[in-house]
DNA sequence: TCAAAAAGAACTAAAGTAGAACATTTATAG
DNA sequence: CTATAAATGTTCTACTTTAGTTCTTTTTGA
């Protein structure tokens, strides 16, 4: 359609008599467009009157009337464009989706959905790791929400105090306190509602380590 | 209908027009739709005019402009779409990170700190986003914990019942659930043992609503 | 292996730069 | 109102850079 130089003198135009409500002089113009010599000028405005973004008034001095200007993308769509673009030149960590916790299956069970999510690299240094939708409320109070995505990483072994996703029975996955006391192995819920689940070690095994947690308002 | 190079082409011209209210030249569109001659961009061209999609003001540099833009897009270009989405699930954006939240300076005046953080691209879809680290227990009953990095899309405005960073008497900046209640601006955290804060609308501002969390047990 | 697509070189045309001379409009003083 | 100076706009020439066209050669894919 344009060319730059055509482009941006017809913005100044328009801005300017937007602004100061009267047209620019050809000396102003030269200023706005970085061009030394009044003919450029003159010759762009020839281009712009052939094209009809402009008219000039005849035997008129700074009398120039702008009469359209090229559509804009509205911004927000040029915003995401170039977020776009940013976003496909960072990459983060892909890890594996393994479905909602708190359901009752093994999480190797589940292991087959080809679901990945992208998460921070900070949130999954060294080890393997793995993701969870969070079902139910049974760790609110740890500020894990029903909904919440849980970063995992995978460890057969838990120290006491960690949250764990623990197997119970070979049956059950759930997310837990780990606490290992005399012989036993309490799951302990971080909700009042919720009761501590007291099993034999054998009944109990560790399968990841809870490292992360992301929530989306959408 | 059109080759998918025609259809690149078409789409690259009618976007850059729209974008920056000029025509590109051959060199560019060679770059964009990835041609290392002038002359296959003059071949897509003279069909494209042939067939009607753009016109061409003759004897004239940088002067297209685009008729119509076909209903249809060629089975390439679907895919290449379908290949550009699944990479956005796959990557991430960085955001800038303006310190804490509930110390009380507006964040405005620690916008200038240059850190950034990563974060899952689905968090950050279409606006402007910053990071704040959550200082403080007054939201731990919405599980936002102290320590987790909240994700905030800019926006002066809210609607009840959203998580907001609010800057109140134009010095302290708080995550609070905001409320507008006839004549006041209830600011309600989540936690039994803080007080509901009831100001004048003159005295708070929203400065963005919460969009995610994110948080790191390291 | 043949035709279509692409690359490249050589060329033509248009856009932009610069300065000067000239013409017109506008403001101002007499 | 008119003369005139100052400001503004137009035209011309000469030149540089950028853009577009045409042709030949090379590559590539059915």
């Amino acid at each position: 359609m344009l060319t730059p130089k055509q482009y941006k003198l017809l913005m100044f135009i328009d801005n300017t008599i937007k602004e100061t409500g009267c047209c620019p002089s050809f000396e102003e113009m030269k200023a706005a467009v970085g061009i030394k010599s009044k003919s450029g000028i003159h010759a762009l405005i020839e281009e712009l009157v052939e094209r009809e973004f402009i008219r000039k008034l005849p035997h008129k001095a700074r009398a120039l009337e702008v009469l359209k200007i090229p559509r804009f993308k509205p911004r927000d769509i040029i915003e995401e464009e170039k977020k776009i673009k940013l976003a496909l030149q960072n990459s983060s960590a892909q890890i594996p989706l393994y479905g909602k916790i708190a359901a009752g299956t093994p999480i190797e069970a589940i292991a087959y959905e080809n679901e990945t999510v992208s998460v921070p690299y900070d949130l999954v240094t060294r080890g393997e790791f793995y993701a969870l939708r969070i079902e139910g409320e049974s760790m609110i109070e740890a500020g894990i929400m029903d909904g919440d995505l849980a970063i995992i990483k995978r460890s057969d072994t838990a120290e006491n105090g960690q949250i764990v996703v623990a197997l119970v029975d070979n049956s059950e996955a759930t997310l837990k306190v780990w606490q290992k006391k005399d012989n036993e192995i309490w799951l302990k819920p971080c909700n009042k509602d919720y009761q501590i689940r007291k099993l034999h070690p054998s009944q109990v095994k560790v399968q990841g380590i809870l490292n992360g947690i992301i929530r989306s308002y959408n």
